[in-house]
DNA sequence: ATTATAATTATACAGTTGCATAATTGTAGG
DNA sequence: CCTACAATTATGCAACTGTATAATTATAAT
C-alpha cells in the first residue's frame, strides 16, 4: 500500500525559482513591496517558507531578482513586435513607441511593481546598477530607431541631437506610459498611442500618425 | 525651586501635525514606505510614539495626510515662478517647464517619494482620489499655460487638440523628472530644463528655447 | 530495494510592527 | 495659587517579520 498522498513535489531549479519571482511580482504589484512577505510569497507559490531561503540566500536576494526580470520583461516586451519589423525604419519606430503605449505594456500593475521598487533603487547599489542599466538598453534601442527614422528621410542628426532627442522621447514615452498605469480609466483606448506617436514625430521632426494604418 | 527641567513642550495642534507629517515625509523619501515606522516618525519628530495616534486615527491616516502634503507642495513648487511672471505667456510655459525639471522639484527625494506612495494609490481610493486630484490640477494648469502661448503666437487650438497638447507635454516634463530624478548623475545640470523646452515647444509648435535668456 | 542526497517541510526565535490603554505633566483660566 | 483638561509620555501586548536550524521526504542512481 503504497499510496500516502504525496506531499510535495520537486520541481527543476529555475522553474521554482521563477515560481518564487512571479509570486513576488504579483505581490508587489498588489500591495506594494510591504505587502512581499516571506510568507505572503511561499503561500502565493505553494510552497512553504524555508524554501525561498533555499534558493535565495536572502529576501533582499529574491527581490533583486525579481526587479531584474520584471524590468527585463518590460524592455522586451516593448521591442520585440518593433524587432520583427524589417518595413521602413518610421514604422518600425512607431511600432516601437505604440507597443510600449499599449496594454500589456501599460498596465496598473506593471507601474505600481516599477514604482515600488523604485525607492529601493535609490538606496540599494545593486539594484542602481539594474536600473541603470535597463533604462540605458532601453534608450540606446529608442536612440537607434530614431537615428534610422532620420537616415530615412534624409535629416541625419549628430551624436549629441540624438543623445537629446533619444532622452526626450524616452520621457514622452515613460510619462504616458505612467499616467496610463496610474489613471486607468482617464484615457480613451487609443488615446496614449496616438499622443505618443505625434508627440515623437512631433519631436524628431518626422510624421509617424500617417503610417501605422497602410497594409504592405 | 520650581527648574524641574520641563520634560516636554506643548505645540500648537498644526504645527505638530505638520512635524508629523515632515518626519515621514523624509523618511519616506530616503527608505520608501517600509522605513516610516510610527516608532521612526516619532523619533524624527523629537516625540513619542503615543502622540501620532493623538493626531492622527491610525498611521494609514497620517501617510494619507503626507502624501497630500507633498503633491500639494510638488505642484506648487512648480507653479509659483510661472504665477508671479507677467510678461509674455510664452515665457510663462517656459518658465512653468523650467522650474519642473530644476532643483528643487526635480530631487531623489520627491521621486522616490512619489514612487513609494504610488502602490498605495493604486490599492486606496483616497488615495486615488487625492492622485487624480493633483494630477488634474497640474495638468490643467499646463493646458491653460499652453493656450495662452498658441493664442499669443496665433494659432488657437480646439479644446480636443489642446487636451492632447497638455497630455503630452505633461508626459514629457513628468518623464523628464522622473529620470532626473531616478538617475541623478546621468544628466548635465541644464540638460533636462533644455530638453523640456525644446520638446514641449515641438509639441506644439511654438519656438521656446530662445526666450529665456532676453532680458525685459 | 537500498541508499544517498538535495528538495522541501516543520519548528523555533528574537526583533519589530501598529495600536490600545493607563499614567504623567504642561498650561491656560479661574 | 490651584484646578481642570488636553497634550504628552510610558508601558504593554498580540501579531507579524526575516532568518536560522533541524526534521522529513521525493527521487535518481546504484
Amino acid at each position: 500500500m503504497s499510496d500516502h498522498a504525496t506531499k510535495f513535489k520537486r520541481e527543476p531549479a529555475e522553474q521554482r525559482k521563477e515560481a518564487l519571482i512571479q509570486a513576488t511580482l504579483s505581490l508587489i504589484a498588489e500591495q506594494g513591496l510591504q505587502g512581499a512577505t516571506v510568507r505572503a510569497i511561499a503561500e502565493r507559490a505553494s510552497v512553504t517558507q524555508g524554501l525561498i531561503r533555499h534558493y535565495f540566500s536572502s529576501k533582499e536576494d529574491l527581490i533583486t531578482a525579481a526587479y531584474d526580470f520584471h524590468m527585463r520583461r518590460l524592455t522586451d516586451m516593448t521591442s520585440a513586435p518593433a524587432d520583427g519589423d524589417y518595413s521602413t525604419a518610421r514604422l518600425r519606430l512607431a511600432t516601437f513607441v505604440t507597443t510600449g503605449l499599449t496594454h500589456p505594456v501599460v498596465d496598473p500593475g506593471s507601474v505600481s511593481l516599477w514604482a515600488g521598487f523604485l525607492n529601493k533603487v535609490l538606496a540599494d547599489d545593486k539594484m542602481q546598477a539594474i536600473h541603470e542599466q535597463t533604462y540605458r538598453d532601453f534608450r540606446d534601442r529608442l536612440e537607434s530607431l530614431i537615428a534610422d527614422a532620420l537616415n530615412e528621410v534624409g535629416i541625419p542628426a549628430s551624436p549629441a541631437e540624438l543623445r537629446r532627442l533619444a532622452i526626450a522621447c524616452n520621457a514622452v514615452v515613460d510619462g504616458l506610459w505612467m499616467e496610463g498605469g496610474a489613471l486607468p480609466y482617464a484615457f480613451e483606448p487609443d488615446e496614449l498611442p496616438k499622443i505618443g506617436l505625434a508627440s515623437v514625430g512631433a519631436i524628431i521632426g518626422v510624421e509617424l500618425t500617417d503610417l501605422e494604418q497602410r497594409q504592405t
